[in-house]
DNA sequence: CTGATAAGTAAGCAC
DNA sequence: GTGCTTACTTATCAG
C-alpha cells in the first residue's frame, strides 16, 4: 500500500501545493506552512492539510506497532529472567534442605549418642586412614 | 472507516449482487456462491468475489489482533505466576536458612557441651595425624 | 485460493 | 491541532 511519489491521478497540474515533498509537508509547522501557503487557494490548502494529517498519521501508526512490539520483547525478556531466578532458587532451595537434612541427622546422632551415656564407655582403638568421624555419626 | 450497509455510489442499481449479505457471502463457500451467481454479468460477480475476499480479510484482521492480545494476556499472566513463584521461593529460602542457622547453634552447643568432658570419660586411644577431636562430631 | 501479517488509512478519543 | 489507538483495507507471502 505505499504512496505514489506524486499525483497520477486527474490533471498534469493539480497546483502549486503539490511541490512540497512529504517530508517537508510533515516536518514544516502549521505556521510555517501556513505561511508559504497563504497565496494558495482555499481547497488547496485543505488537501494539503488533510495529506498532512495523513503523513503524520502514518508516523503514528508507525511508532504504535513499534511501542507494541518493544513492549512485547520486553515482557518477554522480564518473563526469561524470572524464570531463571526461579531456577536459582529452587537450586538453593534444594541444597538448603539437604543441608539441614544431613544436619539433623548428625544432631540427633550426637544427641542420642550423648543420652545412652555412651560417652562413658568410648573406646577408639584403631582405624584406618580414610576413616572419618563422619562415619561414626552420620 | 466503516462499511455502509449496502451502496451509496454510482447509481441507485448496482445490479442483484447487491441483494446478497455480507454475511452471507463470507459464509457461503465458493461453490455455493457460484451455483446463486451463475446467471450474473461477470463484472457483477467479480465485483462480488472481491467484496468477499475483503471481507474475509476483516475477519483474519480480527483474529489477528485478538491472538496478539491474547498472547500479551499470556505473557502477562505467566510473568506474575513468576514473580509470585519468585517471592515465594525467597522466603522458603529465608527460613530454611535461619532453621539451618539456629541448628548450626544448637549442635555446636552440644558439640561443645560434648568435647568439654562433661560427658566425663570419653578416650581416644589412637588417631591418625589428621584427626581431631572436632572430627568426629563434624 | 485461504489465512495471516505488515503497513497504511480513517475515525475517535484525550489533551 | 497533535498524538495515540483501534478497526479496516490493501499488499504480500506461505501453504
Amino acid at each position: 500500500m505505499k504512496k505514489m511519489g506524486k499525483k497520477t491521478k486527474k490533471g498534469a497540474d493539480d497546483g502549486p501545493s503539490e511541490y512540497i515533498s512529504d517530508d517537508e509537508l510533515v516536518t514544516l509547522t502549521v505556521r510555517e506552512l501556513n505561511r508559504q501557503l497563504k497565496s494558495l487557494p482555499k481547497d488547496e490548502v485543505t488537501k494539503l492539510k488533510q495529506r498532512r494529517r495523513t503523513l503524520k498519521n502514518r508516523g503514528y501508526a508507525a511508532s504504535c506497532r513499534e511501542k507494541r512490539m518493544s513492549q512485547k520483547d520486553e515482557l518477554e525478556l522480564e518473563r526469561q529472567t524470572l524464570a531463571q531466578q526461579v531456577e536459582r532458587l529452587k537450586e538453593e532451595n534444594a541444597k538448603v534442605h539437604k543441608e539441614l537434612e544431613n544436619l539433623k541427622n548428625k544432631y540427633e546422632t550426637l544427641q542420642t549418642f550423648a543420652n545412652s551415656g555412651s560417652f562413658n564407655t568410648i573406646r577408639v582403638i584403631k582405624r584406618e586412614p580414610q576413616d572419618t568421624t563422619a562415619n561414626y555419626f552420620n
